[in-house]
RNA sequence: GGUCUCGUAGCUCAGCUGGAUAGAGCAGCAGCCUUCUAAGCUGCGGGUCGCAGGUUCGAGUCCUGCCGGGAUCACCA
């Protein structure tokens, strides 16, 4: 890494002009301004105090040392406080010259590397997936890719909500209504179908509730005593005992519900190492919440309920069981957060659910830090922001939602008209057509989602849903297809790549940009996994695809006539279109030969 | 009300954890295809970085206060 040589060399120079060892937390180094001459730039001025000295004098002398103590370093200029080193174009060309063919570069040897595990999607099992879904699980597969990519040995895990309240509703909703329908019989897909059963007994709830309030209840009230509401407990009740007519149906709904979620998935190119079910751990918590009440870390009151007490962490009072002795949420993470370390004793556990849970997650790491697990500090929340409609939040009870199958279809059916209207298809048979639309469509969509910093709210327009020009995954991709294309041609000419490294004498400007934003790929990575962002994966890709239209709009390639030059310039081409495509793979985005 | 969080161009977003004159895309205007893919490239216009203080050589970035949006504070999940 360059930045290590050029701390080195500096504190080299520091120590022989001055006879001090410099403040290494000044010694940073960044990239020069485009503005200025120079590649690296180190600010002098918090040098000035204990050198005493102006900051141009520091960073003359400092830049005279270097530069003839540095084979790298060619040359060096000084404006105002900051000092530009210019690298020889040699040091470029020798990184060209080794990773150019490397088909690893950018993947990552750490020396520590960590154990993780990942959760991410953890749907419910009434509803069909929806766009705050489709972000959910493109971060958390994103990341797992990103954290392998830096080294790390990485499980992607699923935890299913299957069981509850919600579910009986579906359930209910079946029996009363659904008139046998089944997803084979309706062609409708098994997620879906479900789904409308939940909303249909949200619908016929709301009638019988309608009806009490006009009898003069509360509305409140009117919901606890509706009939719809004690039939969905009494379901559950049944469920929970083990009633097998209940069972059965909640199986075969459930079952519905899964293969309507993994034609999703497969859809959006998700995956998992495991899947946990609710319905399989949601009695885990009890045992600890009972232990932590023998070690007198939690408290039980006179009606039975069980508390934790984290006032004094500047947290309120949590239940952990209720007076019933029936689990809540909070139980049923204490329990699963233990079964998956036992699982896989990680060294992390990350879980990747929306920021409107942030309380939820300081509650359960200071519970089990309470309950004296070692591994509590291990869990990190990635708390994301929610993906919100023009008109605000999403709201699935008034059907304001954008669904994820629906969405995926129309962003694949612009690509399909974009790609008609620009007349791209000549001589491309229709399965090709076909999963050209699909891998546009998809990219565009999961740039989009990817691009915009995890942490953030955003913005989607159904309206406008996404572009496909500017910074977009088909510009990115258009740009790979582009290259590819080049490469064709130079195929088709006889001209053979996988010769020798080809080297010029000297790097032109555009040339020069390129081959340095391509050196900086596996920093980018390793950025990128430090913190969990693959929107840093996400620009850095546009940087690079905008870079070589740049110096594909500048530099002959082909058309070049010195030879060496021309294969320099191949090769060099070659190189950003496997680093593309290797950073989109990190986003799940598939890069087309042509488009 | 308590806690957390966000506020950057008309719109959508960057801004590498404090560095030089704050950047992209979209939208608008003007150019570039008999030459490697024009889903591209080049140029122009567009900013009190919510407001006010503070910290320091230096603040969009850190601290405090205020204004405005959002989340959360359930014997829901």
């Amino acid at each position: 890494m360059i930045e290590k040589i050029l701390s080195s060399a500096f504190i080299q120079a520091y120590e022989l002009l001055y006879q001090k060892n410099p403040a290494v937390k000044f010694v940073i180094f960044q990239k020069t301004r485009p503005e200025f001459e120079g590649d690296y730039t180190l600010v002098v001025f918090p040098f000035t105090k204990e050198l005493k000295k102006s900051p141009e004098q520091i960073a003359t002398e400092i830049g005279q040392q270097m530069v003839s103590s540095t084979a790298v370093l060619s040359s060096f200029n000084v404006i105002k406080g900051f000092l530009n080193l210019v690298i020889d174009d040699i040091y470029w060309m020798e990184f060209f010259k080794k990773e150019a063919a490397n088909e690893s570069f950018g993947l990552l040897k750490k020396e520590d590397p960590q154990k993780v595990v990942i959760e991410y999607s953890s749907p419910n099992t009434n509803k069909p997936l929806h766009l705050g879904h489709i972000r959910n699980n493109l971060l958390g597969w994103s990341v797992a890719e990103i954290m392998k990519a830096a080294g790390n040995e990485v499980y992607k895990v699923n935890l299913v909500n299957d069981r509850g309240i919600h579910i009986c509703k579906s359930m209910l909703a079946w029996q009363k209504w659904g008139e046998g329908k089944t997803p084979a019989k309706t062609k409708l897909k098994g997620d879906k179908l479900v789904g409308d059963m939940y909303v249909r007994f949200d619908v016929e709830l709301k009638k019988q509730v309608e009806k009490l309030q006009t009898e003069g209840l509360a509305k409140d009230d009117a919901i606890a005593v509706a009939p719809l509401t004690k039939e969905a407990r009494e379901m559950l009740f049944q469920w929970e005992a083990g009633n097998q007519d209940v069972r059965l149906l909640w199986e075969t709904m459930n079952n519905w519900v899964y293969e309507g979620f993994s034609s999703t998935y497969n859809r959006l190119g998700i995956d998992f190492d495991k899947i946990y079910y609710e319905s399989e751990t949601y009695l885990l918590g009890k045992e600890l919440v009972f232990e932590g009440l023998e070690k007198g870390v939690f408290y039980q009151k006179d009606d039975g309920s069980v508390w934790c007490d984290l006032s004094e962490d500047g947290l309120d009072e949590k239940l952990l069981l209720r007076a019933d002795g029936t689990s809540v949420y909070m139980t049923q993470d204490i329990g699963t957060a233990n079964l998956r370390y036992e699982d896989y004793k990680s060294d992390k556990m990350i879980y990747v659910v929306g920021n409107e849970q942030n309380y939820h997650f300081d509650v359960l790491q200071k519970v089990l830090a309470k309950l004296g697990k070692p591994w509590a500090e291990s869990i990190e929340h990635l708390s994301y922001g929610m993906v919100e409609l023009p008109e605000g939040k999403m709201k699935s009870r008034e059907g304001k939602v954008v669904d994820a199958d629906d969405l995926m279809d129309e962003v694949i059916a612009t690509a399909r008209r974009m790609t008609v209207e620009l007349g791209k298809l000549e001589n491309m048979e229709s399965e090709e057509a076909n999963n050209l639309f699909r891998i546009i469509g998809l990219g565009a969509l999961k740039y989009f989602m990817l691009k915009v910093d995890p942490k953030k709210t955003m913005l989607f327009n159904p309206a406008e849903s996404v572009d496909f020009t500017g910074n977009t995954g088909p510009f990115i991709q258009y740009t790979h297809a582009r290259i590819k294309s080049v490469l064709r041609k130079a195929a088709d000419n006889n001209i053979l790549l996988d010769t020798e490294i080809a080297l010029p004498k000297a790097l032109l400007n555009k040339e020069k940009s390129l081959l340095v934003l391509l050196y900086t790929f596996p920093a980018m990575v390793e950025q990128a996994a430090e913190n969990r962002s693959p929107a840093l994966i996400a620009n850095y890709m546009y940087d690079l695809a905008k870079e070589f239209n740049q110096f594909y709009q500048e530099c002959p390639i082909i058309r070049e006539t010195d030879e060496a030059q021309r294969l320099f310039r191949l090769q060099l081409s070659a190189f950003a279109a496997k680093t593309i495509h290797k950073a989109a793979a990190l986003l799940g985005i598939e890069m087309p030969e042509r488009m």
